[in-house]
DNA sequence: AAGCGTTTGATAGACGCCTATCAGGAATTG
DNA sequence: CAATTCCTGATAGGCGTCTATCAAACGCTT
């Protein structure tokens, strides 16, 4: 059998009350007893059952999702995983609430963020990178609310972590696909972001000129195009895009609107012809991929972002330590071949 | 507050003991009443507070992980991913046990599954895909025993559940990369298998060529070659592929070795003229992917397959139903830029 | 040696559910 | 209608930990 509290106070000749004191740091315990306490702990090997300290301490946490509005496909994947994982975890005796606001406006989302009260646990939410929103994410930091930021990140923030894909990395990755894939060609390769005040839209793009610049002089990068992630707006950036430039070999989206592109190439009769690698993973570039239009789409799994959101937020109120490998978000590449 | 189970009850107008009987089928209880617990039960939207229920039945899980023995390092990653994860585990009640044996013996396998009692609640195996093996895993399945198959699975046993990738897609996404990373040139591709008799290799191999066959007819797929998953071996093998074949211009390789593979293309000076494709991210195969040996890693994470199998074996335990969504194992592709 | 603060012991009562038992009431059978 | 069987209620005790309280023992100061 498990060795329990008691056992340890046997061992140790100390009552359980002082057990107790010595492991949650509950009042003054004499060095010597301590010492006494923790080695019976380390020859039982004892370890604290989870399930009856959680009971015990009959904690509610209470954590808040903070998203995009909007009807881009993958925020809405994402709060439909929110909620999914909000009903899970009743069980757990986690409450989630999600609130939707514009995080396109620093002003807004900052405000949204302040209003959020202290009656949180934690929040984890989906940031532009700007000074306003940093203030923001600091003040509830220093309100005692743990933070973690979701798929874009903050970095000079004082946020707890940040649960999502290193976004430089995934241009890399796509600026490395396109480059074999177009390996012996030559021709021009064009960029089309969403918005450059989301700091994941920009970290990729420069993974991307990164790799595409030194490694594939063949290939020539033209200057990016904004989108705004919107399928209309991306079509026609995408459909000038093409008539520009009849070399135009490779097309990397780095937002959202992925079907504009789609759209555009299949248009222009050019879909077999060009290179399209984009990001995220939904039923429009699934349907893509599929058809052939798409050729790669890099994709970080909404489910597990979550998950991992909640467990970082657990162990930051319980203040205990997350296990890093666990909760690194992977950059998952899907061809035609391995679409789930 | 969440509703308690002594809510449900008064919302019922029955007793905790009625409530409990039917959530839990302990008795025999009237249709009529069963419908009404079950009402208050929708009502209040209870749900049983899975801490306090696994307190309460103050059961301990014991599950089993049987693993090949010897040296691959996948292996050796696997089996220290189950290592740590056993240590976690017992936090939550769950111990387990580690059982190595030689998996390519049908016969020892099956063996070590036959003296395997019913002391514990689940195993997980890697397993040979062998009518006597299969045997062994259904009578544990009647014994009472849950069990998964991992990494190399048995389908037309009875075990419970795969924990794996899908390595005929593994193969196909090999093949497909493969052929893009080719593209517009000529000339042959080899293949190196371990051991035919593990499943995961035959399919992986499957998915290749049907792949390369089908879609890529500038590329002729060489015989597959056998390696037994000995680096060694492997090495001699890939060295004759290379000096037999001028013109290779792609290795696959499906089992483990890879650094046998590595130094061979090293030896003859061809490592960048040869697209080298191989498995499991290991310490050689990292290293040999940063120094540009290796171009693709197709890889399936240790720490994620022991965490699923523990979660799938503590449903089936517990006769709870499991989330495919987060059983799934993925695919992980890994380019220089984007190794973690 | 008295007085003080500090450290410890003992213990009760949660937390929410499970298990078991026993008795009484309801429904069914002959 | 009596004799069964079937359902249900009430309740005690436990799972391992946390929280809180009070009293007792200890060590130190003056």
């Amino acid at each position: 059998m498990r060795a329990t509290i008691e056992d340890v106070a046997v061992k140790a000749g100390v009552s359980v009350a002082t057990v107790d004191r010595v492991l949650n740091g509950r009042a003054a315990v004499r060095p010597l007893t301590v010492e006494r306490v923790e080695q019976a702990i380390r020859q039982l090997n004892y370890q604290p059952d989870r399930l009856a300290a959680r009971l015990a301490r009959a904690r509610e946490y209470r954590f808040c999702f903070v998203l995009p509005e909007g009807s881009n496909a993958f925020m809405i994947a994402l709060a439909d995983a929110v909620r999914e994982e909000a009903r899970r975890m009743t069980q757990e005796k986690i409450a989630i609430d999600l609130r939707h606001t514009d995080v396109f406006s620093a002003e807004t989302l900052a405000n949204s963020l302040d209003q959020i009260g202290t009656v949180y646990d934690g929040v984890a939410v989906v940031a532009l990178d700007h000074p306003r929103v940093r203030e923001a994410i600091n003040a509830l930091t220093d309100r005692g609310v743990a933070v973690v930021t979701l798929v874009s990140d903050v970095p000079n923030s004082r946020r707890q972590h940040y649960v999502g894909i290193d976004n430089a990395s995934a241009g890399r990755t796509a600026a490395s696909l396109m480059g074999r894939y177009l390996s012996g060609r030559q021709g021009k390769v064009g960029l089309i972001a969403g918005s450059l005040s989301l700091r994941d839209h920009v970290e990729r793009q420069f993974g991307f000129e990164q790799v595409m610049l030194h490694e594939y002089p063949n290939l020539s990068l033209l200057p990016v195009r904004e989108g705004r992630d919107d399928g209309a707006i991306v079509e026609r950036v995408a459909a000038q895009l093409l008539s520009d430039h009849p070399d135009l070999i490779g097309i990397y989206n780095v937002g959202a609107g992925s079907r504009g592109i789609a759209a555009a190439l299949e248009a222009a009769g050019r879909q077999h012809d060009v290179v399209f690698i984009t990001h995220e993973l939904t039923d429009d570039t699934r349907h893509a991929l599929i058809g052939g239009t798409i050729d790669i789409i890099i994709n970080q799994d909404a489910g597990h972002e979550v998950r991992s959101a909640i467990r970082v937020l657990m162990s930051k109120a319980d203040k205990a330590p997350i296990v890093d490998s666990m909760e690194r978000i992977r950059i998952d590449i899907y061809l035609r071949d391995n679409i789930p």
